[in-house]
DNA sequence: GTCTATACAGGGATAGAC
DNA sequence: GTCTATCCCTGTATAGAC
């Protein structure tokens, strides 16, 4: 049942608690921002925990202390990843849909980086790994949420029609920049700027009637 | 490099060719039917080589004689069900779209199965799989292919909008599928079916005036 | 022709020394 | 905190039995 081992510095990230171990917070920092620079290279398969530690010049074990395992590292990537990503979309919120905006966050992430979000969302998939389909499944959550208002504030705005339910909608959005996504990684000849173009003209109220 | 180390029974199955081997393929294809049943109950990541064997009854080394690697049998296996669902789609071919019947063929296979085609997806898209990305880059290309020709239909029949490019909605169609279906697996609550109707529907010609 | 036996390199997890 | 040593598992590869 793997019964909580209490990994260290789990939640010891927040900022205004008790004491801290600041030589510790650093040194998983360093951990994380090497590691990133290895899937960005090697991808999620090459990215063994012995090459992660080789490239910070430290044994596989040693990463242990930081990340109660492998999964562990791989997400807490990704929530890193996450993070660098919503400090950059700050402050380009107009009422627009942005959509090309969001496929652009999408595509900038290193390749090595998009397939270690593929496979880890196909792990989550799978049974037993709890970890990773909870922080999927909220993820994916929040991102419609996220949706959502931007849905919303759209439609106020007028240029998203009113007829149609706007969760479904949210879940579509997203839904269709991961699948484009996957679509154009296996064949960078998909035009996946069109689909997102015409998903954004069909929810657009009215066409123009001629 | 792996030069070509030539797998046996690799294109002898044919049926109208010179001389073949009646029980290597009747055997390949019940290793396939088990590997089938495996994947269903244990998914991809629990279905080493050697669980596969031992559920037919033989070592692990026995199934390279018919798969000369793991991506191998892994894509195979995927090809079978694809048979199987062509297979199954014959005769409810009218001019709908019929998206909810792609959702149903979707969602009828097991979860196992499902788990091991989003974990070869994400394989693909990794350095290295070749192999694994010809097949989805090729699949991926004939699931366009084919909805494009439903939509050329649908167009005809005045069950969609005729002023966008159905290239680009053959694509988001796959999306939508691929997408919605993630969101759901991770998330049963995720109503997947509203997503579905709600892009049928922005297809349509002309929402309602009133 | 088909399969077992066996070896190899590499993976993640873990225990204990320093 | 970090290491080394070890365990058990994986896919791959080869040799040889029948």
């Amino acid at each position: 049942m793997s019964s909580e081992t209490a990994p260290p510095a789990e939640r010891a990230t927040g900022p205004g608690s008790r004491g801290r171990y600041p030589k510790g917070v650093k040194r998983r920092q360093e951990i994380l921002d090497r590691a990133i620079e290895v899937f960005a290279e090697v991808g999620f398969e090459g990215a063994s925990l012995r090459a992660v530690g080789e490239a910070i010049g430290v044994s596989h074990a040693a990463l242990r202390r930081y990340f109660a395992t492998r999964e562990e590292l791989f997400l807490e990537v990704l929530r890193e990843k996450d993070r660098q990503a919503i400090a950059e979309a700050r402050g380009r919120d107009d009422s627009r849909l942005g959509l090309a905006e969001s496929l652009d966050d999408y595509r900038s992430t290193v390749p090595g980086l998009m397939a270690l979000r593929h496979s880890m969302v196909a792990r989550a998939l799978e049974l037993g790994n709890e970890r990773s389909r909870d922080f999927f499944r909220t993820r994916y959550a929040s991102l419609r949420a996220e949706a959502l208002s931007t849905l919303l504030l759209a439609r106020e705005a007028g240029v998203v029609r009113a007829d149609i339910p706007l969760e479904a909608a949210a879940a579509l959005l997203i839904a269709t920049l991961d699948g484009l996504s996957t679509q154009w990684l296996l064949d960078p000849g998909v035009d996946i700027h069109g689909g997102i173009v015409l998903l954004e003209r069909l929810l657009e109220p009215a066409p123009a009637p001629r």
